[in-house]
DNA sequence: ATTGCCTTCTGAAACGATTTAGCTTATCTT
DNA sequence: AAGATAAGCTAAATCGTTTCAGAAGGCAAT
């Protein structure tokens, strides 16, 4: 890695030739452009001895691509947008292209800015975490045949690229197997705010509670009073005043608040309460005991947004977009067991 | 946003001045050019009209800049790193950079040719976990002064600006606090290989024992193989086969093992064994008792970091290597609290 | 009227790679 | 030998921005 980078014009005259030709030579088009043999030989070896890298700017300036893609997740520090984040990253590379990713916190403002800073940065194309008023962006940038690919959350009404779960699927499957378990007063648990993905968990929830002729019971906490909320829901239900003998939460980070408050309030599981999360992680599986949760096909996901997103890259034409719906799997464990007495 | 990005060019034609005029105002420098207030404001007002949006590659191409750095960590889903990346992403975001970034797991391969990648993009700086083989690289681009800052791992013998912990007072403390409380066989547990930081908190560790005449016990699992040696060595401990009354896992991974293993076997802690770790976490937190751990800065980290880097890429001269060394602090938990009948 | 000196602005080159149109040769055809 | 064809190569334009040298015009001093 010498500190000047060489460029095509000083092989060319150190192999005696054009930098046109250079340049065919070094793209593999040599064959393409009737280049000669020897020639072709001549200018291969030279690049290799002087370690060209071609300079990406100019690259990209003249072809305008820049073989770089935006990933915006809602927040790199949950490990189910890591562990997407390095599945995408992973098939990226493989494919010759370079990530460059921030953290939304679900917060609309944060990622509006942050992917009109990704299109400013010339990315080809953009994944994204959609939170609630991303439709707004991602309108106009698929109105404008920008390569889009939504990820575990959708807007229905739009025809945008997205890989999703079957939520509904999801949150119906475990609530019915907590009913199965002798459950009867199961409470679903999500941050207010309406993200589709907690709205399919929770229509899940609430047709396998119908089905069963069960009352539904539904908290909403703000995430910012999150705390507070959970806390005093917990001793309510310590306490006896709500009637609840399970919970659903709807996604991690939330069951992480909810565990530390029941370890806390020394509620026992699932003797007082039986739990059930999404997404998993070491902190479920430590717990005591540990927690049943939905384990979504995370590198699925990341391999198919790819996908969906190098057929945009790569077509001429604007391309109709398309829904990939994922199935999850489940980790059952004492968390979610049959009520002591049932069956 | 229009789909056809608008140039220079066509603002100056819209604006009926040359494009040379526009750039200088649109970068601020219509005062040090001497443009007229006039000219400078319709400029201005057409500009926004337009929706002007630089292009970054051809800006890139002329100045030399990309205004692009890279991160490289060990693994973005471990949530020290995933945190450090966040802290370094806001900086660099409020300082007009954009961060691309990749995990090299601490596989030296991997990481070198990840920074290869990144000099290629042309980024203009690079922060990065080095992993034991990184000096080869680091060494290069060092010597051709591209701005470089290693973090949480150091390599003494070269002049690299590096932010990192005081591992060494790190494991002296956490060392003495256990023997303080009563724990007499202390093993020390890391995986293979010789990382900086691992290193540091093993010379704290001994220092401590030495200091109070105890044997130390210094046990090092290879990463493949680390799930069946943690498992013969803890059962060892529980047979009571290997003396030890307390554990230093020397980082978050390795105590994570650990935790699976020990609720496996079911040993008691603290009673069987105390145990302390390093970064924490929601697993640490919420396993049952808590576990004591060192907790890093890791804003802290991340901030230097990025500091140092700016430094290195606003100086037009090269700068001299910084060493920035932070202490951590403790958290305390029943993990590692008196011996039962101690004092 | 010439000179010099501002002030305000423009033309053109440069960054490095890609690509199109077209220029040399050499060889083949008749 | 003249013309056609092909093979192998090059000049030059282009992408959008920045910057440097200097042009144009006005004005004052000589």
């Amino acid at each position: 890695m010498p500190r000047k980078k060489v460029s095509i014009k000083e092989i060319a005259s150190a192999a005696g030739v054009s930098s046109a030709l250079v340049s065919m030579v070094l793209n593999g088009k040599a064959k393409q452009y009737g280049i000669g043999e020897e020639a072709t030989q001549r200018v291969l070896r030279i690049a290799r001895e002087m370690n060209y890298q071609p300079n990406i700017m100019a690259r990209g300036l003249r072809s305008g691509k820049s073989h770089l893609i935006g990933l915006v997740v809602a927040d790199i520090a949950n490990p189910f947008f890591a562990k997407l984040a390095r599945e995408i990253e992973k098939q990226a590379s493989a494919n010759g292209y370079t990530v460059i990713y921030g953290s939304s916190d679900d917060n609309s403002r944060r990622l509006n800015s942050f992917m009109q800073t990704l299109v400013n940065q010339g990315v080809d194309g953009i994944i994204a975490i959609p939170c609630e008023d991303t439709i707004k962006v991602a309108a106009e940038l698929q109105e404008q045949k920008f390569p889009l690919v939504l990820v575990d959350r959708d807007y229905t009404d739009m025809e945008i690229s997205s890989v999703l779960l079957d939520n509904e699927q999801a949150g119906r499957q475990i609530t019915d197997y907590l009913i199965a378990g002798g459950y009867r007063h199961i409470a679903f648990v999500a941050y207010s705010g309406d993200l589709s993905h907690i709205h399919g968990r929770l229509v899940g929830y609430q047709k396998s509670m119908q089905a069963h002729g069960l009352t539904e019971k539904i908290y909403r906490f703000s995430k910012e009073e999150s705390q507070v909320s959970i806390r005093s829901f917990l001793s309510a239900i310590s306490l006896g005043d709500e009637k609840v003998d399970a919970l659903i939460f709807a996604n991690n980070t939330l069951t992480i608040e909810g565990l530390y408050m029941i370890r806390e309030m020394r509620l026992r599981v699932p003797e007082d309460v039986a739990l059930f999360g999404f997404d998993g992680g070491n902190a479920f599986d430590l717990f005591t005991p540990p927690v049943s949760y939905v384990r979504q096909p995370i590198t699925e996901m990341g391999r198919q947004a790819f996908q969906l997103l190098m057929k945009q890259l790569e077509a001429t034409e604007p391309q109709p977009a398309e829904k990939v719906v994922l199935q999850s799997s489940f980790v059952y464990t004492d968390s979610s067991k049959s009520r002591p007495g049932h069956k």
